[in-house]
DNA sequence: TACAAAATTGAAGCTAGATTAAGTCACTGA
DNA sequence: TCAGTGACTTAATCTAGCTTCAATTTTGTA
């Protein structure tokens, strides 16, 4: 063994290892997926061992839930602050929540794909909690769409139901497509600008 | 065991068990995910034991990947044959893609949460074949939106590729939360307004 | 310095699940 | 009527990976 080199800025904190499992194993189940996540691989990107996960979580599957949890709850706690933090007509916040969605989703990429890929078949325990998390996501959008309608913003013929949905899903997607390597104004721009005429009276 | 219901109506032809294989596969996948896909719950789903899988496909990974296969052909094939079927104005032809697209996924919805979720993280056999394929649907699409921006119906600030993007996107969420009690042409036309809305110039 | 608590490790244990081996049984055609 | 084949089955093998355990090292503190 070549002198444990990770254990030198290891300064005592337990909370360190901690943090740097969470996002190794984002990291694993993003690209991966939940069923092919070894925890030797999250404990080797991690430089431990795979037991040492047992000292900061009760299980395989507690490590996943949470991991899933701290990417759904970053995105809705954006999201929801960018919306409040904007003032103006109602299609600033529009894009400020688009933005915002885009902004956390490419910046925790690996977070946001381990939530898009695995929600549906994670651990029970994570089922739960993510779905918890995730309804209030989307209540966050039903009320942003509902003033939308009440200032006269969207269009009265539209279900906002289903309207919520395609644009939620459009926005979930950018994660596995977008590298990068393009620039992200780019990425934003559009789709502000597709969705608010995809909405608009 | 009581008296192999199952062989009852078996005439010799082990066609039919191949292809229950391949449904009951997609729903499997659809629901636990490629790592927490046993052959023994697909086998139990089929009414077979797990070895017999292997008189039909050489390994797990085999069926996985021609599961996968089947989805995600049957969608592009769908897709271009209602554009191709479709005359007239362009936006008719994007109205049938979108009407294709849905129908399709809903359809055999097991097929396409099965392709959705797990594209990403299948087995590297089926990693590729679907590769390709996915790239054939792009070039539908691609070519689409380019037939709309010659024709003028589609905004000129707009960028294709991007724009693309949001549309597949939006489509393809929706067999994660469309329910099948719901009226399948309440989807289609919201659907159709928002996109025709989104790219319109 | 010494002792307790925190963090981690190497070496098992145990189990589930893919794969293989070796039949079985019904139907066919000669 | 019997060998051959198609379509499966049960029983056995073999492995990979989570988890547990009993150290061992590290850090904090009196």
């Amino acid at each position: 063994m070549t002198a444990d080199s990770h254990r030198a800025g290891n300064m005592g904190s337990g909370l360190d290892t901690r943090d740097r499992l969470l996002r190794c194993t984002a990291t694993i189940l993003a690209s991966k997926g939940y069923g092919q996540t070894r925890l030797r691989d999250i404990a080797a990107l991690a430089g431990v061992r795979s037991p040492a996960i047992y000292y900061h979580f009760a299980s395989r599957d507690e490590l996943v839930a949470a991991t899933l949890c701290v990417g759904q709850q970053r995105l809705r706690q954006r999201v929801q602050a960018a919306i409040h933090a904007t003032g103006g007509p109602w299609h600033k916040q529009l894009a400020a929540a688009v933005t915002a969605h885009l902004d956390v989703q490419l910046e925790m990429a690996d977070f946001a794909r381990a939530v898009s890929r695995n929600a549906g078949h994670g651990p029970a325990v994570a089922q739960e909690r993510i779905q918890a998390e995730n309804d209030a996501y989307h209540d966050v959008w039903r009320a942003l769409l509902q003033r939308g309608r009440e200032s006269g913003d969207i269009r009265d013929d539209l279900d906002l139901s289903v309207a919520r949905m395609l644009v939620i899903g459009a926005l979930n997607w950018a994660v596995e497509w977008w590298t990068p390597d393009r620039p992200f104004d780019e990425l934003a721009a559009t789709s502000i600008a597709v969705i608010t005429a995809a909405l608009s009276a």
